[in-house]
DNA sequence: AATGAATGAGGTTTCATTCAT
DNA sequence: CATGAATGAAACCTCATTCAT
């Protein structure tokens, strides 16, 4: 009976052994969706151990995702949670940190948003929402004590903003000096994904913390 | 080879009712990735006959998304080459119109994005961003002409920005009233995705257009 | 009709030219078997054409085999309707200017061997081997006339055993400097095609002709 | 991993009942080549499962035909170890046992030659090969003991000629009664491929046995 | 006679998941 | 708990052949 932590311990330590090969494997083939064989021999255990730990591939990668997400969360509470005041700057450097240097952050987020749905057990899809909202909610609220905003859904409308905007900015733009916006259009605009998304959200918040009576309307 | 315009036209039939079909089939169960067998079939035609109009199955789905995007940027270039001035509201109408109440756009935008990099064969990913890079210089020099930007660069970057916004909001609250900002959040704003889009579009428009100047930077 | 035999011509040329184009591509990818469309398109004629001269693709295959096999008769006829004497140094240089040295006769012969008689029409497959039988009588009784062999048939069994030398030593052996007997035995045996085949020829015919009381029994 | 024979023994079971099951039905259709999913169901295993043990029907079907070669080798020592000397009636009776009595072998040994040295893994072909060298040595080795031959690789080179005349024979002969030799050349020879190929391979050994001077030159 | 778009059966291979050991 | 061999449903794509023009 002393033992159920040890267990519990390891079992943790496999779950993010898992995890981490699954990472490992997606970020050195960005191309492929990762086979549940590699993911498992990467990780040292047996296939079926996998299906012990998740109960199908969709759910690892969900738990991936919300890993990520609440790394991201994490940090902008631990910051929040401080004395000193926070401003744009910070939340920049919060989301470069967490996010845009977290190098399988957004293909996964772009995957478990497009194929995810199908695979994962509606019952893990609602508990990973669940727990998102909360997240969000309690972010909001941080947030609040720091920016001049008018209310918490405000910050919480922000926050889901700026992270649509890092995603959907990041399928146009993301992986590389990108090709997509080639040669007529190059010198129009910054050409890579961290100057733009910047750029575009010290906008988005410069413009919340201006307009913030036309923007709760 | 000297077949004049009927044959011309019936490629161009049936290479539609192709892609209507995987759109069909896509609206009808978005949790699959449609299958070619069933293309095929929902469009009357072998299967061998897919791979007469497009090459693989993923520059099938390719094609498909460059209809739709081809649909929005067509709208807009016509709607700016009259000569009636153009606000935010016009852009939020051609959004509506052409992105957000065409049911296909947004998922398969997301698919495209998240799984298309691997199988469309390299030329057809290439020339498809070819031609949006170029469209994309076209509808920004368009948009010049009817707001108050420095300069083209301006329009492409804020049309780049609104993108990714619809983009990335529609992963965080498409699919209907949204599970995912449950219960907790649900009062603390829109929940739904056409209402906190718009609201996020307004947003970004206004801020570009009133600071002009500290957005070029 | 004086047309005739301009049209037969025509018929003609473009079946030499079906044939030639699918040895063509056979030499240029050894490793595939030829496709019908490709054949087609060598010879610049419409995939449909194809099947005006032959009636299977099998059928094409066997023609092209057949042409080999006629050619190599055809020269062994006039060398022997020569008056001067044959001797086996003529048989050789016979089997090497027109089997050895025709790049894809040993080829699509293992393969009209191995896939043919499947598709092959059994018509065109009984036509083709009458038409075997008879050269190989004609054959006989030539070469009976050079060499001192008890009778014709001991020259058309004398025939096809050097034709199975032949063709399975090039199995064997075929394709280059042969890996397949590589290190260990590479120094006991001659370890090219054309040296070993020779040899083994040599001793066939010297052996026949040597003992032809036995041979016979 | 430390499972120790019971698993092994398993294995080889089943890899026998795959090939077993190949040949059967390659002998039930030899038009036809066979299909995984036939194989696989004949073997009464899931169609995956066959991929368990070959990485492709090409390197099935090599399998399988090494099975044949090995067979013939194996019996081939097995004599030849034996004290009591070996002749030439010897060695007719196992090549009429283990090749030309055994269905599958030739037409077997055609495909593989015809068609395997496509789909077939290189690693597959070099190593089969390889080892197809080392039984040839062996056996060269062998025979140098029982019959007068300047050295092992007369042997060797006697092997592969026998070799050649039984695979190319059967070319021309196999199959029956023949109808490839019809009517008029009938009676010129014997008509069927078990007495020529005896015919044959007697005199070519008789001639190399006597000549040996000359046919290592 | 010539065409080549359409056909569609058929083939190989992958891989998430299970379950006996 | 852990294993990994077995499963078997799909999936994609090819290509010989036909036939309306």
């Amino acid at each position: 009976m002393a033992r159920p932590s040890a267990d519990q311990k390891t079992r943790e330590l496999r779950r993010d052994a898992l995890l981490d090969a699954a990472m490992k494997l997606w970020m050195a083939h960005p191309e492929r969706i990762v086979s549940v064989a590699e993911v498992a021999q990467a990780a040292g255990v047996a296939k079926g151990t996998l299906y012990l730990y998740f109960t199908s591939k969709e759910n690892l990668l969900l738990a991936a995702h919300e890993r990520h997400v609440a790394g991201f969360f994490s940090a902008l509470m631990a910051r929040a949670s401080q004395a000193e005041s926070m401003d744009v700057d910070d939340m920049l450097a919060l989301t470069r940190a967490h996010i845009v240097e977290v190098p399988p952050f957004l293909p996964l987020a772009m995957l478990v948003a497009g194929l995810l749905h199908n695979g994962a057990t509606p019952e893990a899809a609602a508990a990973f929402e669940q727990r998102m909202a909360e997240r969000l909610r309690l972010a909001g609220e941080a947030l609040c004590r720091h920016f001049p905003l008018p209310d918490a859904g405000a910050s919480v409308r922000l926050l889901m903003q700026s992270y649509g905007l890092i995603l959907g900015l990041w399928q146009l733009l993301g992986k590389g000096p990108c090709a997509c916006v080639e040669s007529a259009v190059a010198d129009l605009l910054h050409p890579d994904y961290d100057t733009e998304l910047e750029a575009a959200l010290r906008a988005l918040w410069q413009g919340a913390l201006q307009n913030k009576d036309e923007f709760h309307a």
